[in-house]
DNA sequence: AAATGGATCATACTAAAGTACCAAATCACT
DNA sequence: AGTGATTTGGTACTTTAGTATGATCCATTT
């Protein structure tokens, strides 16, 4: 919010300075018609890329970072994220256990606990559910 | 490329129109300079979003859309498709069978396929390929 | 000190998933 | 009309996934 008030401040300021300089540019005729349009083109055609990069560009794909807070409404732990990755990766649970360094059976305790916490039948109902809730 | 280069043949058109306009316009005075310089402002600034958005914007986001072409190199059929889709969806065989109104064995066999044409061991790796392949 | 919750692992079981192989119907294309 | 690819479906089988239950260990909290 702040950020958008001082960059139209910023805006009409440059709007009210172009003014005086074209009319000054003109008057004292050291400058074309044509140069001075060129540089107005110019500045506002950096303008607008800036504007759109900065305001519309960040809003627009979609929340990219994952959501923590909602990771621990969801009530996951730290163990139980780190299987939800390996799922995600497509690992099997025997993979999974094997780059956790645990056994499968754990690793079956963890998927089930994720399964009821992210209400999910089956890990691949999981996956979907966890990145409709950006936490994955 | 043929689009930038449309683009590009397009700026350079209302810029020479632009300058045309603009002496035309304060020779017969009809129009103040300020005019003048806020259209060509406005028109700048336009120019500039739409180029950011088009050229710039488009390559960032990493690929959005589908990849068809992936889709046919990897010999992957029209129904084999629709059932990466329901596995994507998080379905079961079953349930997939039961959407596109054939048996689970149906989806069993394109299942199976499936995997053998994205590489694949599991469902869930399925899934992290076609991700990758931006076919789905 | 006792309760709590997370992590670990095991067993035993059921339910899905996946493979292999086969076969018939359908469809597009020549 | 015939050919090849797709789609469909079945059986039988192995593997993986998932559930239920119980138990131990450890760190934190009460």
């Amino acid at each position: 919010m702040k950020k958008i008030i001082f960059v139209f401040g910023l805006l009409i300021l440059a709007l009210l300075l172009l003014f005086q300089f074209s009319k000054y540019a003109l008057i004292s005729s050291h400058l074309k018609i044509e140069i001075i349009i060129a540089i107005i083109a110019l500045v506002f055609f950096c303008v607008g890329i800036f504007i759109n990069k900065k305001s519309l560009h960040k809003p627009t794909p979609v929340s990219e970072d994952i959501n923590h807070q909602k990771i621990k409404d969801l009530d996951i732990s730290k163990r139980e994220y780190e299987v939800l990755l390996g799922i995600s990766e497509g690992l099997s649970n025997k993979e999974i256990g094997e780059k956790l360094f645990v056994s499968e059976s754990t690793v079956k305790t963890h998927v089930s606990n994720l399964l009821s916490k992210l209400n999910a039948k089956r890990r691949t109902q999981a996956l979907q559910i966890a990145k409709d809730s950006n936490i994955i």
